[in-house]
DNA sequence: CATCGGTTGCTGAAGTTTCAACTAATCGGT
DNA sequence: ACCGATTAGTTGAAACTTCAGCAACCGATG
């Protein structure tokens, strides 16, 4: 039994706000992805990095680490995307082991579709609430956290903003 | 095709800086909880809530509303809580459809334990690399934006950070 | 007290994620 | 060239969440 230190009142209050906003923001943004596009945020996320990355193809790995899913989750979750149109697998030539993920022109369009309500909504339930000052500072606690959680450099190295 | 209003860089950076955070920070928690006390995030969550209530117990919806969770994933995750022998359902005495959740005195032994390296790693990945103005600021913006997404009132009533 | 709209909690099925194994291919040193 | 160690990606089962629907109950109203 050795003494823990609890969180004072002021973390408290700051630990379970930041637990119910994110949460219900996220929360939304699904349902909101749900309704008007029938994807959920995690496909979302693997459509849109598809469609920014060079010939809107990726490999497994690698589209799995700026995701951050695991290898087996990102598989499964390709499956359905093959399944319903949205993607393709390509062997890749440089590697007989790899995979590439690639963005169908359906798959594409979906993205781009999707895309307008995402974008709107983030805005709206995000931006539009905070004051310039707090979106500066909301930048920099995310990126001090996300430095401080995971060694950035990779992350970079496949699209997560950096510094 | 009417116009969407993009995002900037600099809110691209902001939003994917902090979806990055956050899900690193969550993966990490679950991760830790898993580990060494054999718990997901939800069911902690769950139990803590309990501690903190009256009698250790709740009514299934008053839960559910302050995990955030829907009643049917409650009553699935209280079902397992149940056979593992943390939780156990009493009868609503006022209202005959009710349920009440209750936490065992092992579930409560359960939860100290768990709570020990869970509020460790909230504060070493959270609250140690923020500054006293950053941790002052994420507080303002959580508050902000869960403000924005669900009307305060009846989460306060509930336990969630008031004002 | 009969009824009707709303609430409470549960259920089973479908969809998704996690976990542990597994195969195939590559790498690195000898 | 070969062999052990590592890496890429997949697989199937178990765990978990979501979804739609249900039965029981509440409570206000006529």
């Amino acid at each position: 039994m050795t003494d823990t230190r609890w969180l004072d009142d002021e973390e408290q209050r700051t630990w379970r706000s930041f637990l119910l906003a994110s949460r219900l923001l996220f929360d939304r943004l699904e349902q909101g992805l749900k309704q008007d596009a029938d994807l959920s945020f995690a496909y979302y996320e693997i459509l849109t990095r598809l469609s920014e990355a060079p010939g809107r193809s990726m490999r497994m790995a690698d589209l799995a680490a700026a995701c951050v899913f695991d290898r087996s989750r990102l598989s499964h979750a390709i499956d359905r995307l093959v399944r319903d149109g949205w993607v393709r697998r390509v062997p890749s030539r440089s590697d007989a082991r790899g995979q590439l993920a690639e963005l169908t022109d359906e798959g594409m369009e979906k993205v781009r579709q999707a895309a307008r309500g995402h974008v709107e909504q983030v805005r709206s339930l995000l931006f539009e609430r905070l004051t310039r000052d707090q979106r500066a500072a909301l930048r920099e606690i995310s990126e001090v956290l996300a430095t401080g959680i995971v060694d950035m450099p990779k992350l970079i190295s496949m699209g997560w903003p950096s510094q």
